[in-house]
DNA sequence: AACAGAATGAAATTTAATTACATAATTATC
DNA sequence: GATAATTATGTAATTAAATTTCATTCTGTT
């Protein structure tokens, strides 16, 4: 939430027409500022890296020692902690201290070839916890309200994700299924087109995908918004398929392209599919958590019963 | 870890015959100052009573403010301070901060039908962001490293899941496809019995299943154990699936039995697939990552060029 | 009761953070 | 593409805060 463009009234930079303090004592400052950072000018984006690369650190220096660190001057410092919402520069050690949690790596971390099984999986669990972390500082509400309002008039809903979000389509389709609701996903491109082809009124036909780039699906949501069917994309905010869409979820993903191998924005994505499958199951108030139950009860039957907790590893 | 009786000889307060700074950086304050309170005199007592009851307003408050409200000198705050190991009153109030986890909740969160979408976005993410931080703590990396070498050794691979670990299962297959390896995902209960009786020596069946209790899965990893093939289970250690495979990845995941609306283990289960796979491609060495970085070159001609970034919410 | 020994507080000092102001860099506008 | 307006940054002065020094008071011991 760091602004520029502010008012320059008041003694100091108030985070012009914007709303006073923008971070709850509840929020993730690293979080805060990662989500920030494309956003940043030069000198707050040096702090910004210096306090990133090593939070721990950052909580123990001086204004003196991060300015020299990170190249600027204390004022500039000062200033960055005061447009984050702290009252100043031991406060915001404070906010920093308190988002810390015990070993976990804030930047996002790329494997390489020296790494091992002891540090791979930390460096790829990191990675997720922090996108899930960054997700929670910016959660869509708005958005995710609407979508749960469209998904649950919805006489018919179609996921659609092509690539790793087929995977993520598939899952959605799997939860919606237990509604009464006619639900589909499909991946391949002809049945797509045909499909968004046919939209009716009380259709919706949601879309995902992190780049919001990918031509069959940005076409065939074109294409479905012609027909009167709601269109909702799970993407970007600022791609092709966004702007075709009726609403968009955005979300704040690093786009850790360098890492062919994670998609953390797969994982942000299933949560926000549990978000959007609760959403309906509480609009649908106690009948459909009663339906829910029983859908759980038929599941019982194709379990063996439960044993005794014995380790093998 | 407060002592009296000190030598008064170095400058202030060496804390005695006691090793000099005894609170590691990682401790919680809170807690020593708790179980140092009897031990304690009159003024640091109540300097410890002012903290303990409202350590939140304790890092937002002035050495001046504190030992007013503690109804002591600011020396006395000071010395306090440093007899828990902290260089002074700004570096206590840091540890104090870290001591005090920010936002996460940590105990699993149910949704309920009071939830609102201010609220339970927030509670389904602080769940996943748990037991992601659960399984960092406990992640089994001899089995992780025995499940690499299989896969990597494999001839053919198949997952298996059903319900929910389907969409895992499918997402591993996405993933292992990149490779050379031969891959199928089935969740069909006929076919998944038909090929795990089918199996060969340099086959790798790997299953997929939370509970471990699903009757299709565990027959046909049984089955699948006769054949000579290697049977690799993803699911609780404590199970008949677990105790018909050969290398277990077992995992700590609190069973959030109410909560039939997300599951968080299907997240961490997408993540231990990514370890997977990062653990292979590293086995394969230079050539399987230039491999990979050429089918992820031929992706971009399905996506549309970048614009310029415009939000839409 | 008198004397260590430690604990505490008042005042002075030092250190660190903040503000005010001037300059440089951007961005918008014509 | 130049100029004005706005915003960003740094230098120096100021203020606020924390720390040290030293004198005093309390506590326990012989």
């Amino acid at each position: 939430m760091l602004s520029y463009k502010t008012c320059q009234t008041a003694p100091v930079m108030p985070l012009g027409s914007c709303k006073s303090i923008p971070m709850s004592n509840e929020s993730n400052v690293l979080a805060q500022i990662q989500s920030a950072l494309p956003r940043l000018s030069k000198s707050d984006r040096k702090i910004a890296e210096v306090v990133l690369t090593d939070p721990e650190a950052a909580t123990r220096a001086s204004i003196a020692h991060l300015a020299q660190q990170a190249g600027v001057s204390e004022p500039s410092v000062n200033r960055f902690c005061k447009r984050l919402g702290a009252t100043g520069y031991p406060d915001f050690k404070i906010w920093l201290a308190r988002s810390l949690v015990s070993g976990l790596q804030y930047m996002s971390q790329v494997v390489d070839a020296e790494d091992t099984v002891d540090t791979y999986p930390t460096k790829l669990l990191d990675n997720t916890i922090n996108a899930l972390m960054l997700a929670r500082e910016n959660l869509p509400a708005p958005a995710i309200e609407s979508a749960v309002g469209h998904l649950h008039a919805a006489r018919r809903i179609y996921f659609f994700g092509v690539g790793t979000s087929a995977a993520v389509a598939r899952d959605a389709e799997h939860k919606f299924f237990r509604f009464q609701t006619s639900v589909a996903t499909h991946t391949d491109p002809l049945m797509l087109r045909m499909l968004s082809a046919g939209g009716q009124a009380d259709d919706v036909f949601f879309f995902i995908s992190h780049t919001g780039r990918t031509q069959v699906i940005v076409e065939a949501a074109e294409l479905a918004a012609t027909t009167g069917a709601t269109v909702i994309a799970m993407t970007d905010p600022a791609s092709p398929l966004a702007d075709a869409s009726h609403c968009v979820i955005g979300l704040d993903i690093p786009e850790n392209t360098e890492d062919y191998l994670a998609m953390t924005s797969r994982i942000v994505h299933l949560v926000v599919i549990d978000m959007l499958v609760t959403g309906v199951t509480l609009k649908r108030g106690a009948a459909g958590i009663e339906h829910l139950a029983r859908m759980k009860e038929s599941l019982l039957p194709t379990r063996l019963p439960k044993q005794k907790k014995r380790r093998k590893t």
